[in-house]
DNA sequence: TGATAATCGAGACGGTACGTCGTGTCTTGCG
DNA sequence: CGCAAGACACGACGTACCGTCTCGATTATCA
């Protein structure tokens, strides 16, 4: 499950059957322990060598970059027992789902822990384009696919406009919760999620209202019949 | 103008009135040079003090580091000669102002001289905090101030939701933008910019069809058989 | 009193008569402290005009390098209310005269506020021979001729040999007291200084003795009447 | 046979077994060469390290300082295939023996490309105790001790006085020659060379003539009157 | 069941850059 | 002007990591 098990073999792929395991997980450990203690800036290939007992070309034979083994530890913490990421709730009632989605979203990007090593390979991914490409293809592209996914059946059920690109559809959602966290640009509260998710649904438009029914926005919830 | 002067005192603030201008703007331009010619990664301190014909620690003296001095240099290529941002086109026409100043931007964005320096301060940024503090309130926040001031002109003019949150809605309308520039996940085209700008107008829910279909959209009406 | 005041006058001789004169004591008196504290290897121009609270340009106004404020610094200690180095104790019994002599010269060398400035300027002068052309004239040879003058005082009382060359003797009594202290290969003592004076002014031959005496070589001493 | 080896293992003792060896003969050569064209004040090891086509950190990973790379250079030009520093001649007559060996010692120091880091690291020696103690062991010491040998055969011949300190002897002997050298006070020519031997074997006091001259000595009596 | 071939730990190596210190020169403003 | 203060270009310091490169010492297939 290494990094360069899955690219291109580039210079000369290594013997992948022979590949010591135990050694392996020591590495993706320390690197995740250290971009939490250090920080991504403080990283270094030899600290974590250090850290893991290992020696550093064993980090370079498997890995490309520094990045790349944060990527990989990234993904052995996220990947669970099966491999994809699961299905996101369908209760029929779209915007309560994307409430609950988003504020779990939300407590995992509040949760150090998860939340800096992220970070770290958010912006490594930023600075690598050779990183970003494995990134959005193993990492992104599966949950965008996912949040795709609950849209449209949404849009089925004629709560989305049909004509909606899906993909700005997802931004419109999620997109400002991500910002808010990498951009460091506020608190990432609950109330936060709501108000975003509430406006990507309606829009920024007044509504059409000859006789200025402002209130009534309060209840704009997507009515049951026709939601 | 220097990064220096605008910063709390922290140690020892160098007496700026001795500062040596055209040692300051030598090395400014060395840091943009540089910056477009090998990229961020491989900026050095180091290189930009030699071509800037400058000693280290003449930038050590002034910058706390070289995302501090990439930012002066970036803040220098704006400032034209006031000082502020300038104000957003208010024609009364909130939608089409917008499609002009995103794509303007958009275009901005597309072009590597200033797009690659400012991509390398904005992960700078999201790297080092102590940076980003300063970067949110010189940069930052006066342009959102502008975004708004033109939303909220919109929205007394009763083309925008009374109740609207300014900043999510400002970030409804450039973060999709600024993200597909930064994650590189995606052409930013005129397209894209406006399906951006009349999504977050609109909302993404269906019009609530039966009577009326809201004027000034294009109705494509979802089927009702899918929906 | 300054060095350059009595340079050649190499580039531009300031104007001596403005020269401040508490200004130039504080310098002296930060250098001799300083070497002291931290060694002639880590003395720094920087830190003498620091602690004297004066100012760089003021030092390399009138010192050509650091080794010349020691060297200035040096001779304002040693320098008593007259000017000349006096002369040496003559009673007539030469070794004693020596003995009492060597045996100052070491208590001087043993204390370090004397001797760790002294041997700082000692390396200055061997490392740069344009300060010891200086030294050579202003403090060795004065001294040096002293010495001879006591040496030629004992030969003309035919004490020591008449075909003596002067400085070599000179350099047989004194140079192992120096080089003791200088190398710091062995402590400096009293009986050292006794034993370099015995060996030196009788040589190392044994006695030319057909009938063994060799215990009465602890009575050489100067005969009464010729010596 | 570098420089840490034969130190107490301070820090980190590096794993000399590893060590390259065809680097370690790079940096001694580069070091003997600049020393000679630059001078000690100038040499760097910086330079060093460029001049040998090394990284700065092998330097300091094996060397304490410049100047234990300076020691070991000129260690490994006077250690030949043997190791230790030979023997001094006995012919049976001390006084050529030791003015052959002296005139010998003359001519090496005369001779800029071995006296120029000579002198360089004699200099550092007297500033750095650090390295004063390795030096007095491994070079100081070994030749001392080969003279002493020397001068213990010729007492053992009862040419010597029986009860010399032969350490005070070797000074007596060698030392002046040292000195006109490091101190730089003279020529060091064979004729100085000479006098200084007779001097040193024969004493500074006049002979107490009146009946048998000491044989092998020119005699030039000290005349009465002046005595 | 060894021979053989790879991985592994360790860490030396040539480099690049770091951030700091000191040099000697130059400039500013006070007395 | 001398002087304190200190900015400046420069050069070197000693350190941290980089990515490559040996070294034995384990493994772990395959002959």
């Amino acid at each position: 499950m290494g990094y360069a098990a899955r690219m291109t073999p580039s210079r000369r792929a290594p013997d992948n059957t022979r590949r010591n395991e135990a050694t392996r997980k020591a590495i993706l450990n320390a690197a995740l322990e250290l971009v939490g203690e250090v920080g991504y800036a403080k990283l270094s290939v030899e600290g974590i060598a250090s850290r893991a007992g290992a020696g550093k070309q064993t980090i370079y034979r498997w890995w490309p970059s520094k990045g790349a083994v944060l990527f990989d530890a990234l993904l052995s913490l996220s990947e669970g027992p099966e491999g994809g990421p699961g299905e996101l709730p369908d209760t029929g009632d779209l915007e309560s789902d994307l409430r609950a989605v988003l504020r779990a979203t939300a407590d995992e990007l509040n949760d150090p822990r998860y939340s800096e090593p992220m970070r770290a390979l958010t912006v490594e991914v930023l600075v690598d384009p050779e990183l970003a490409a494995d990134y959005q293809q193993r990492l992104e592209e599966p949950i965008r696919e996912v949040k795709r996914r609950r849209l449209r059946s949404a849009q089925e059920a004629g709560q989305l406009s049909s004509e909606l690109d899906l993909d700005v559809a997802v931004e419109m959602i999620w997109g400002p919760v991500r910002n808010r966290w990498l951009h460091r640009d506020g608190p990432l509260t609950g109330e936060y999620v709501d108000v975003v998710v509430r406006t990507a649904l309606d829009g920024l438009r007044a509504p059409d209202t000859p006789e200025g029914a402002t209130e009534g926005r309060e209840d704009v919830g997507a009515p049951g019949g026709t939601g």
